[in-house]
DNA sequence: AGCACGCCGACT
DNA sequence: GTCGGCGTGCTC
């Protein structure tokens, strides 16, 4: 079924005529409705009827009369916001098409804010008063001075409360003598403007060279991608953030994407210091209010510049000139649940619909993008100095094989011995081990038996410091045995293997005197609380830091001298398409991270193979040496970016349907042959049991330039998939579990 | 997504 | 005989 495709002008309606309404229900089918009193326009966003309901959606286009006019129900209200611009339609449009989603999810993302049409409330705040306290009190007077500080800041309630640590009833008792005045504010207030003027830091020549290039884009309106390719330490974001000014000047709005939650207070304070002021933020974790005000005022022209991540690429904007996709290569910017998307691709496609600047941001940019920028499909720009005195680090291998590892440790003589030295020089080390919690697998010395998760097709990883056993796939957790689960023999369950909990058990025993940190997503307790941690170890109050690929994005840490990667092989095992590929920019991000400050930093890698072609690339440091050997290998096998792929999962809770239906698609494999795509499968997914769903596999492959979305699309109409199983297409597949 | 309609098993 | 299981289909 397709939907009309969106218009590219405006049309208007006036009262009683009829509209195609596409809601954000999962009814994926346009549904004609009356226009009520006052008229509308394409794009306007309405809540309809919708049986007994009342539900939100977008006019798409005039009527299509299919359905018997007497039946027809009016919409109930046009709401209050900007209507969806006709290029928001098109994106996606797009984007539907290519993901191969239906449409109405699309418009469930584009709307993904809470209250779209209520008039806007309004927000407590408090600013200073002229009246004298009856009494003061040392909780009054730290009120007070918060506001002698800053006569004309506001603050929340909240803001006092923390800032001043005192309860709400002292604030109140403030308020009630006048010494602090209550004031309302609407809640949607636009965002502070950016000071452009403010002077940037100065760039080098190799810096003000990329960021002319991309700037002469944006003059000459070239909605063209571009990537902008640096070492880590070159100054990437000092380029991409005086391009994003020049956008801003010139009246346009911009977008940046980080991939990380925990990457964007560091971030924001950057954005501070370079133009005084707190840009917009678009996260998950954002509060609901917080994301109307930002979805509002991206739709108003009032937010200049939003720092969000991949979901951001669905807000609103009224004119957005420039989307910045920093460290684009990271594989967080693939949505892997409801939509699967890549918010890196779909970044260049909304850029090209209204007309601007994609600009992919990496040290070790993906082989997609690099391709394209190989092929002049992208522009490019490489900044290939470290700036100011920062050099790049030391690599050197520690093949394992030669120097022995005790049972249960995992840092060697080599590697202890280097830590040792930084220490003494009083600069830091990080251990890098990618793996969460204790130990990944906890067997049985009885029986052999490996605890598994009861509803996953994998084993339960050990969280000592939590005190329970997690299953990394769908994070149910229990608690830690005492007896084993299969022969009920008491003492002998093992921890075997290492997550960062245990390397910090070693490191703890080996440099007794060293202050220690470990960072792993499941230990964060917050985006402050790692912001806090990190300021710490900036400022030298830790000596030791442990860490998953958490600690390899993107912070700057001066005082560190030394990386070691722990098992630099645990990557390449799977042996999916991108094993080597993230491998590779894995170690490199985490090398890099030493020796920022003038001093040679050094990285030292652990492996049993010093000899695999990875691990020699990494060592080099030749990441251009290793794209092409890595896209001789990807386009011998006929794999992306030179080929297409596209993967199709089947799940449920029995095995036996979802294997009829895998059948049935198997049978009908010759739509797919017809549009020249070779189908194979279905085979049981590497994790082929998912909170108690079968999951079923297959990979569709194409030769590059294919069109595969609408063979892809009658393949998967040509079964009819029983409610209970679920079948998802992954187009560009990222994960291959 | 909800919710109604509808066709087969164990109860007052 | 009926109450209710949740499979199938519709919502303008």
């Amino acid at each position: 079924m397709k939907i009309m495709d969106p218009r590219d002008e405006v049309i208007g309606f006036g009262p009683g005529d009829t509209v195609a309404v596409l809601t954000r229900q999962p009814v994926n089918r346009l549904l004609d409705y009356r226009i009520p009193e006052g008229g509308g326009q394409t794009g306007c966003f309405v809540e309809v009827p919708l049986g007994p309901r009342t539900v939100t959606g977008v006019i798409w286009g005039p009527g299509q009369g299919q359905f018997d006019r007497s039946k027809l129900r009016a919409i109930k209200r046009i709401l209050d916001v900007p209507p969806m611009r006709a290029e928001m339609m098109q994106f996606l449009s797009r984007a539907s098409e290519y993901t191969v989603s239906p449409l109405n999810s699309m418009v469930a993302l584009a709307t993904r804010v809470q209250g779209l049409g209520d008039l806007p409330k309004f927000r407590q705040v408090y600013v200073a008063g002229e009246g004298r306290p009856s009494r003061m009190t040392p909780a009054r007077q730290r009120v007070l001075d918060i506001f002698r500080g800053q006569p004309d800041a506001e603050f929340s309630l909240g803001d006092l409360v923390d800032e001043a640590r005192v309860s709400a009833s002292v604030i109140k008792g403030l308020a009630d003598q006048n010494c602090i005045i209550r004031a309302q504010r609407p809640w949607y207030e636009p965002f502070p403007t950016l000071d452009l003027e403010r002077p940037g830091p100065e760039l080098t020549a190799q810096q003000l060279q990329a960021a002319e290039h991309v700037k002469g884009l944006l003059r000459r309106g070239e909605h063209k991608a571009c990537l902008l390719k640096g070492v880590t330490g070159s100054g990437k974001t000092a380029v991409y953030l005086d391009a994003v000014r020049a956008c801003l000047k010139g009246g346009r709005q911009a977008l940046v994407m980080l991939p990380e939650i925990a990457l964007t207070e560091e971030f924001l304070n950057r954005v501070s210091e370079r133009f005084g002021v707190t840009p917009a933020v678009w996260h998950s974790s954002v509060s609901s209010r917080e994301r109307r005000r930002c979805w509002r005022m991206a739709a108003e022209n009032r937010a200049q510049l939003v720092v969000g991540a991949r979901s951001a690429l669905f807000l609103p904007f009224a004119d957005l000139g420039i989307i910045v996709v920093d460290e684009e290569h990271d594989s967080s910017f693939k949505q892997e649940e409801g939509v699967l998307y890549n918010a890196r691709d779909m970044a260049v496609l909304r850029a090209s619909i209204c007309r601007a600047v994609a600009l992919l941001v990496s040290a070790t940019p993906s082989l997609e993008s690099w391709a394209n920028w190989k092929s002049g499909k992208y522009s490019g720009v490489n900044l290939p100095k470290r700036f100011g005195a920062a050099t790049l680090p030391e690599l050197r291998a520690i093949d394992l094989c030669q120097e022995g590892l005790d049972p249960g440790h995992w840092i060697s003589p080599s590697l202890a011995e280097e830590v040792e030295s930084s220490l003494k020089q009083g600069k830091q080390a990080l251990l890098f081990l990618n793996r969460r919690g204790y130990a990944p697998v906890t067997i049985c010395r009885a029986c052999g038996h490996q605890i598994g998760c009861e509803q996953c097709d994998a084993r339960l990883v050990l969280h000592q410091m939590r005190r329970l056993l997690m299953c990394h796939q769908c994070g149910e957790t229990r608690a830690v045995p005492t007896v084993c689960t299969n022969c009920g023999a008491p003492d002998k369950l093992a921890a075997i293997g290492p997550g960062v909990e245990r390397l910090a058990e070693e490191a703890f025993d080996r440099f007794p005197d060293a202050r220690l940190t470990v960072f792993s997503s499941d230990l964060a307790q917050s985006g402050l609380d790692i912001q806090n941690r990190i300021r710490e170890i900036s400022d030298g109050k830790v000596d030791i830091v442990i860490g998953t690929q958490m600690v390899a994005k993107g912070h700057h840490f001066p005082l560190l001298r030394t990386v070691g990667v722990i098992d630099a092989d645990l990557g390449l095992r799977g042996g999916d398409l991108r094993a080597a590929e993230r491998t590779f920019q894995l170690i490199h991000q985490v090398s890099g991270r030493a020796g920022r400050d003038g001093t040679r930093g050094v990285s030292l890698v652990q492996t049993h193979q010093p000899g695999h072609p990875v691990i020699r690339a990494i060592l080099s440091g030749d990441g251009e040496a290793f794209r092409r050997t890595e896209a001789d290998l990807r386009k011998a096998a006929g794999a992306p970016p030179f080929g297409r792929f596209a993967a199709a999962i089947l799940s449920g809770a029995d095995l036996g349907p979802v294997n009829r239906v895998a059948q049935e698609l198997a049978r009908n494999a010759g739509i797919l042959r017809k549009g020249k795509i070779e189908l194979f499968g279905p085979a049981p997914a590497p994790i082929a049991r998912v909170r108690g769903r079968y999951r079923v596999r297959f990979l569709a492959k194409s030769a590059k330039g294919i069109p595969i979305q609408e063979k892809l699309q009658q393949w998967r109409d040509s079964v009819k998939v029983p409610s209970g199983i679920r079948m998802q297409i992954d187009v560009d597949p990222q994960s291959f579990l």
